[in-house]
DNA sequence: GAGCACTGC
């Protein structure tokens, strides 16, 4: 048997049924518990005890005070049920809506059925947020009375806040465990996973669903608990389910879906109300139902989804402007008004505006001020605001689509689900009833609106995700059982190009390269150039672009300070590459580090630099790691070049040419017209360009551009531009005569005809 | 001569 000191009381003792004695029981609290066999009963008795269980220390006031509060929890009441239903199946489909406390409590309940301190196990319960795993860590860390980062811990990018050897609940994102799995496919650190907000539907869990539904056969010993939003139950439940008689040869197995948890929410009603007529234009629509409501509905603060940063400045200054019209024009009546724009790029500071209590009335008993925060969908999943109580919902997004034939993704205006809309309303009713005004009609609602936003899955370039299942030892990607499986072409199009960094050979195994790729959190396209950089001499050089691209944009540019930050930038662009600006703003940003005011004179963010800084030092990590050198070429002649060198090693399929006149390019092989974008800061327009990434707005652009020369991808990318696979045009032929041109130069060392000579003089003029 | 919905490694 093991070392598990309760089990050897048991053993001792022959049978653990009969109740313990009081003084045992004092001192062990988890006395008589079978692993995966508790019941209610013995766990609310240790919960109850003295002694914290997990350290043999007296509990704290404060875990008393915390388990009363527990108690009350919706999901506390069904303790009995779920052990019931998880010392029976392998798997769970559980729901708890908004205030159960699933996300708290569930994993908790599976400490005490699992015991894994005894076995040397952990938890593992997955968020697709950082915030959301730190702050849950935190709290549940107090709910059991221990130090967040010994017993309860969590594991998240640039931290790892837990203890080996002695955390057994770990939160963690669900990236991270994925990145585990590359390492160890079995997961056998764990001995039950738990995936919430799996409705969420990120990349991350969807590919981690398919992995454990697979582990699931091979680890009789794993447990697994998925837990989501009401709507999406039935699907994971069916996609979890089993054949009990699955292999029995001549037996059709009837598949059996996996069992489902309900745990209801506490949450008060919200009442919805449509328009009778299409709005035709939302946004004008929103601001008058914010002001209608500002006229004519109760205290309390209104919560307004819109698209983007722009249309929130906008519509903020719109609604301050009409509001205190309206204020003026009434006072006895109407209240003041603050409006609070909140998106992601806004500075933590000025979100941190959208808690701000209310503005107090102009005059004592004077009719109430109110707060509208006007938001992306950040409002929707990732922030919380209390003290909502009307919502208006225009009913649209910005939503990624990507489109694998030209190889782009773009971001685009779309109607949002059915299970988003809900999602919005529901933001109303988190302190008492509430109103949602939804700016379309409930015909439109029930016919137009998709049920469920598509999941990531579907709407991602899937280049990194598919290296990750090939690491991960899967070997047929078309076949993977995906909870909804991608579009075959985009899988195609990650195929091929890790085919054609190498990163997978002919037949689709993975490479050592492509092994080494894999382990860097990056894009295959960066993590090749950051691997054979190297090689350039340059790999200091690379490190910096490469964490430059891997974080948000480092321009800072206020409206009423256009030029002056074009004029700063202008002072720190290098004028033959945007990838050699951004190198050269992070060794400023580096040696101008002891001036804090030093980025923001520059208007450059220094949030992001901040960020690069720290992804630089993440990398530099992984490069130690398989003893990639870090280097820098001391010929200043050579040093841009260099780097510009590396760059064809990774982005060689992000090539245009230029052709016609003014802004006109094609990429190479997709022949998709494109234009520099007016951010770059290429001094003239160069024949040949390598380009980050192609954005699709008022017309399409190529941003992050580098000249580069045809010669070097021609040398360092000779398959991917080799001329027979080329259809006929002006960038083929101009291929055609760099390649005679070479040739030529050869034959004139030889001693060559005329034309070779007539050729190098045109050259010269 | 334009923009950055939101995450994550």
């Amino acid at each position: 048997m093991s070392d598990n000191p309760y089990l050897a009381h048991l053993n001792k003792k022959k049978g653990g049924s009969s109740t313990p004695a009081p003084e045992l029981l004092a001192k062990e609290p988890l006395f008589g518990f079978l692993p995966r066999r508790v019941t209610s009963a013995q766990v609310q008795r240790a919960l109850e005890s003295d002694v914290n269980p997990f350290t043999k220390a007296p509990h704290t006031a404060q875990y008393k005070k915390i388990l009363a509060a527990r108690k009350k929890l919706p999901v506390y009441a069904q303790m009995e049920e779920f052990y019931k239903m998880f010392t029976e199946h392998q798997i769970i489909v559980m729901v708890g809506e908004t205030g159960s406390g699933k996300t708290t409590q569930i994993p908790q309940f599976v400490c005490y059925s699992d015991l894994p301190h005894t076995k040397g196990k952990l938890i593992a319960c997955t968020q697709p947020r950082r915030v959301a795993a730190m702050s849950v860590a935190k709290r549940v860390a107090d709910e059991m009375d221990v130090q967040l980062g010994e017993h309860v811990g969590y594991s998240i990018r640039f931290e790892d806040m837990t203890t080996p050897g002695t955390t057994f609940l770990k939160y963690m994102t669900d990236g991270m465990l994925l990145r585990e799995a590359m390492n160890d496919p079995l997961l056998t650190r764990y001995s039950t996973i738990i995936l919430d907000e799996a409705h969420e539907r990120t990349l991350a869990t969807d590919i981690l669903m398919g992995l454990l539904k697979t582990l699931a056969k091979q680890r009789s010993d794993l447990k697994i608990i998925i837990m989501s939003a009401t709507l999406d139950a039935v699907k994971f439940q069916k996609y979890f389910g089993i054949k009990p008689k699955e292999g029995v040869e001549g037996e059709q197995g009837i598949m059996q879906p996996a069992p489902l948890f309900k745990v209801p929410g506490r949450t008060h009603p919200v009442e919805v109300f449509y328009t009778q007529e299409p709005e035709p234009d939302y946004v004008e629509a929103a601001i008058r139902t914010v002001l209608m409501i500002h006229r004519a509905e109760d205290e309390g603060d209104v919560l307004l989804f819109l698209t983007g940063e722009e249309e929130i400045e906008d519509a903020c200054r719109k609604i301050k402007l009409e509001a205190d019209d309206l204020m003026n024009n009434d006072p006895d009546s109407v209240g003041p008004l603050a409006c609070v724009p909140l998106y992601s790029s806004l500075p933590p500071q000025q979100q941190q505006r959208i808690f701000d209590p209310a503005p107090s009335p102009r005059s004592g008993g004077g009719p109430p001020g109110r707060k509208v925060v006007v938001s992306t969908n950040i409002a929707e999943t990732s922030l919380t605001i209390d003290g909502i109580v009307y919502v208006v919902d225009p009913g649209f997004s910005k939503q990624k689509v990507y489109n694998p034939r030209i190889r782009v993704e773009s971001l685009l205006v779309s109607p949002i689900s059915k299970a988003s809309a809900q999602q919005r309303a529901g933001r109303a009713g988190r302190t008492r009833p509430g109103k949602c005004f939804r700016l379309y009609t409930e015909k439109d609602f029930m016919s137009e609106l998709e049920e469920q936003t598509h999941p990531e899955i579907l709407k991602s370039n899937l280049a990194n995700t598919v290296l990750e299942l090939v690491k991960l030892g899967i070997k047929d990607l078309v076949r993977f059982d995906y909870v909804d499986a991608p579009a075959p072409e985009t899988l195609m199009r990650a195929l091929e190009l890790l085919n054609y960094l190498a990163a997978l050979d002919d037949d689709g195994n993975l490479t050592p390269l492509g092994a080494m790729m894999a382990e860097f959190p990056l894009d295959p396209q960066l993590a090749k150039m950051l691997i054979v950089s190297p090689e350039f001499k340059c790999s200091n050089e690379i490190l910096t672009v490469v964490a430059m691209l891997s974080v948000p944009n480092v321009w800072v540019r206020p409206p009423s300070m256009r030029k002056e930050a074009d004029a700063a930038k202008a002072e720190l662009t290098i004028p033959n590459g945007d990838h050699l600006t951004m190198l050269n703003v992070y060794n400023m940003y580096m040696q101008n580090k002891y001036d804090k005011n030093w980025a923001w004179q520059h208007y450059l963010s220094a949030r992001a630099l901040a960020q690069a800084e720290n992804v630089r030092a993440q990398l530099e990590r992984t490069m130690e790691r398989f003893e990639i050198e870090l280097v820098s070429s001391q010929d200043m002649r050579t040093f841009y070049d260099n780097v510009r060198k590396a760059l064809c090693c990774g982005f060689f399929m992000q090539v245009a040419h230029r052709e016609g006149e003014k802004n006109n390019y094609l990429t190479v092989k997709d022949n998709q017209v494109v234009g520099l974008h007016p951010s770059c800061g290429l001094d003239n327009q160069p024949e040949w360009v390598l380009f980050n990434e192609f954005v699709l707005t008022t017309r399409p652009y190529i941003r992050t551009v580098t000249d580069v020369r045809p010669e070097w991808l021609l040398e360092y990318a000779p398959t991917y531009f080799d001329l027979s696979t080329f259809t006929d045009g002006e960038t083929k032929r101009a291929l055609q005569r760099v390649i005679n041109k070479r040739a030529g130069k050869s034959e004139v060392r030889v001693g060559s005809n005329g034309d070779n000579r007539e050729k190098k003089k045109r050259k010269k003029n």
